[in-house]
DNA sequence: ACGGTTCCATACGGGGGCGTATGGAAGGAG
DNA sequence: CTCCTTCCATACGCCCCCGTATGGAACCGT
């Protein structure tokens, strides 16, 4: 077994420990116990916990964020794409967790300016997509805005009673109303 | 002023404390410092942290959400029922700190089953609504959940990038648009 | 006013996370 | 092989929160 770690391998079960556990669960001393070091190996990596959330926070930005976009950005049509991100985004529970221990932390330092980041990022994207279907400018940010707070609320949803919904057709039925002209 | 507490007292800055810090902020020590008291106190009106948190979570479930809803009854048809409660749900920015706090920590034992109550609460009452406004009994459904689902995201939103979801003609597009016929 | 009950302050031990210091092991350069 | 750098384990002190024990103050009934 390897002894030695890097600064990768830090961020890596902390992100983990962040999606079961939130921010609160990012701590160096259970993620050591949990990779099998100690301390001493983290103090080495980074100057202090703050800095071990940062670099993972930032690492999941730079890796996740655009990658989503860019699997969407297959899709022929910009109704695909929507549809498409819809379906990718409710679907990636792991990515979901994420998302949605940021949001639980959001007054934390360390989170808010990631956070900030991948909202604007996303309701951007949103924006373009409205605009692509046909909406104006204006109109078309409103419906970003719209279609990410559904989002958001299902994703909390899905975390906190899946039952509610797990219901057929609840995609179609969002895509429907979010896109429907006014 | 004062010496003696009563439960409530406890409840009362409980509850202040879980809508400026969530739930990890209901910690006895610090409480008992805000209400100048201590531990002695608290560990007298109740049996652990775990009581104070549950007592506190019940009593603002008991005195909000049926508030709320009893409130929006005032308006006299299902459709401006529908917009007051929108309206009422998203300004009420305390009422709303709790709700996100609920959902931050969905996992903590003493919170799953306020929050379970509380969301199939307001989704029934939802239910009602839209069917009251016409709609048959499983769209209406289907249209509860869309419908608590964005409000919950414009709930984080309004949390974590306010000047994103204050937007003019939001809360009406809104409605418009989750009130429109398929 | 006095005796019992209700309430609470003080003091203590425990656990868990943060951060520091220090000695030493592992790996690479020569 | 040797030396130097890189990495890490151990041990320590600190803070914060939990929960318990105990003596005593405040309040109430009579």
């Amino acid at each position: 077994m390897r002894k030695r770690r890097t600064k990768d391998d830090w961020t890596d079960i902390a992100l983990r420990a962040l999606v079961e556990g939130g921010v609160a669960a990012v701590a160096v001393e259970p993620l050591a116990a949990r990779i099998g070091a100690t301390k001493g190996s983290a103090y080495w990596h980074f100057p202090n916990r703050d800095a071990l959330l940062t670099a993972t926070l930032e690492r999941w930005e730079r890796e996740h964020t655009e990658a989503v976009i860019a699997r969407v950005q297959a899709e022929p049509t910009p109704l695909g794409r929507l549809r498409r991100l819809f379906a990718v985004a409710l679907e990636d529970s792991r990515d979901n967790a994420v998302e949605l221990a940021l949001l639980a932390a959001k007054d934390d330092p360390a989170v808010a300016p990631v956070l900030r980041r991948v909202t604007d990022r996303r309701v951007d994207y949103l924006t373009d997509l409205f605009h692509d279907i046909g909406f104006p400018d204006d109109a078309a940010r409103g419906r970003a805005v719209l279609a990410y707070s559904a989002y958001l609320g299902q994703a909390q949803l899905l975390a906190a009673a899946p039952d509610l919904v797990r219901r057929r057709g609840l995609l179609d039925d969002t895509l429907a109303v979010v896109t429907a002209r006014g």
